[in-house]
DNA sequence: CGGGCGATTGACATTCATCAAGTCAAGTGG
DNA sequence: CCACTTGACTTGATGAATGTCAATCGCCCG
């Protein structure tokens, strides 16, 4: 037990069925037949509230569905025998998470809404089924799982071989890429994990992060208070994301 | 061209179909109903060859296959826009690759062949008709990528929390493992990549590596010349791997 | 025999983690 | 409403782990 009441309200901002849902094209009926939503939407549990610090599920938990969000944040976590806390993944609306688990039936992390989240359970099992009728689904999980693999090598690149600065400039712009996928502000948005969270993310001590950003901003490139972040040359950002690239004209 | 012929003789245990392949068993039928087996046949293309350094595919080339190894090995490796050269995996006799095309339909890393190897190519669209009709395979995909997905998982934990020295005792467990898994010696193998591979790999300059091996054999531990490995005292590397692990009897 | 890659070893440099203090904001309880 | 606590963040000083550079060796392969 951790200090998280259990609110498990459904809101009316956002809808129970697929069908209706604002965020269903970019969801996982993304580019399925509008007719196949319907058969997702007997899929879908109806979305539940999770607040901050809430477990979505455990670590070693048996697994039986996978989630997405539809409101809100997670991040998923790894903890290891030594109690120490490793950030694997962030989602943010419209992302599926949780399939950890259908390696061995059980899950390899925890994962934890970040602030007061709408998320969505569908149970595997079912999600099984209606993948063998619809390819598009089963196309879809795959595209998903594959994306998330390459999302890991791209981590495990910049852990190995890039500096401080240069992966967190790179986070920098991945949120501002998802959020802008989102339709939302590429250059000013808020960071949905605390710093110290970001830093775990990215390999860093916050002490480190804290210092890079500061840095960040003397230079110019980017304001930020508190965790409302706000890039001012976007330019010079990817300059030094991606070391190599030379600017022929500017 | 490279001059690389190390003729790694086993050939016919290897054979040209499921059905009949000694290694069906930890290969892709793995679970499959017997009767299923000679369907995959129809997937599978021939094993081919491949020579030392061959590529099996690059990155960024349109993702059609995937592959098994049937024999030797292969490494994946992601080279970034410097040209600097990142090892992602390293694939053994059985073992899957290339699905991390899937997401956008274009290999993110390109494959090469460590050694002589024998690798049979499957075609993705075929697999995929297949799968809607074979549940269990549908479901063995998806536990394929998890499991891809929970060792990218493990490594960036250890990238990110772990010293040099644990990162190569973990390494060389987790080759121990494999190996057993496949029935040959757990305690005395050779490591199929360069050490330069396997130092970057784990994410250390080959430096370092070289020194923690020679560190790790000065203790008595393991012994090792060229890439013949022995592990000489299971237990005190396991001890190393898992720091918290305290023993309790022994 | 010669060339080159892979590996080892030593000396040195540097990034980043660690430790320590202190600020700030937001609760929380009396 | 004020003292107290707590968590998130910042800033500075220091040190350690590991990368980098350089020299050398052995060995495989042409």
């Amino acid at each position: 037990m951790d200090g998280a009441q259990t609110y498990q309200v459904s809101v009316n901002t956002v809808s129970e069925n697929c069908t209706s849902c604002s965020l269903a094209a970019g969801c996982l009926p993304k580019g399925l037949p509008w007719q196949q939503w319907r058969q997702l939407d007997a899929l879908a549990r109806h979305p539940a509230v999770f607040v901050r610090r809430q477990r979505i599920y455990s670590q070693n938990a048996p697994f039986y569905s996978c989630y997405i969000v539809k409101s809100g944040a997670v991040k998923t976590v790894y903890i290891n025998a030594q109690g120490q806390e490793r950030v694997l993944g962030l989602y943010l609306p419209g992302d599926l998470f949780g399939l950890d688990g259908v390696g061995d039936g059980s899950h390899t992390c925890s994962a934890q809404a970040l602030e007061r989240s709408l998320i969505c359970r569908i149970n595997f099992a079912d999600l099984e089924q209606h993948m063998a009728r619809m390819p598009k689904l089963q196309r879809l999980l795959l595209q998903l799982m594959s994306d998330q693999l390459n999302a890991a090598h791209g981590l495990i690149c910049s852990l190995s071989q890039s500096t401080a600065e240069e992966r967190v400039v790179r986070f920098i712009l991945e949120l501002s890429d998802r959020y802008r996928q989102r339709k939302l502000s590429g250059t000013e948005f808020r960071l949905a994990m605390t710093k110290t969270d970001a830093a775990n993310y990215l390999g860093l001590a916050v002490e480190t992060l804290s210092r890079v950003l500061g840095r960040l901003r003397n230079r110019g490139l980017i304001r930020i208070q508190g965790r409302q972040l706000q890039i001012l040359n976007e330019a010079a950002l990817k300059a030094i994301a991606d070391p190599s690239h030379i600017f022929l004209d500017s």
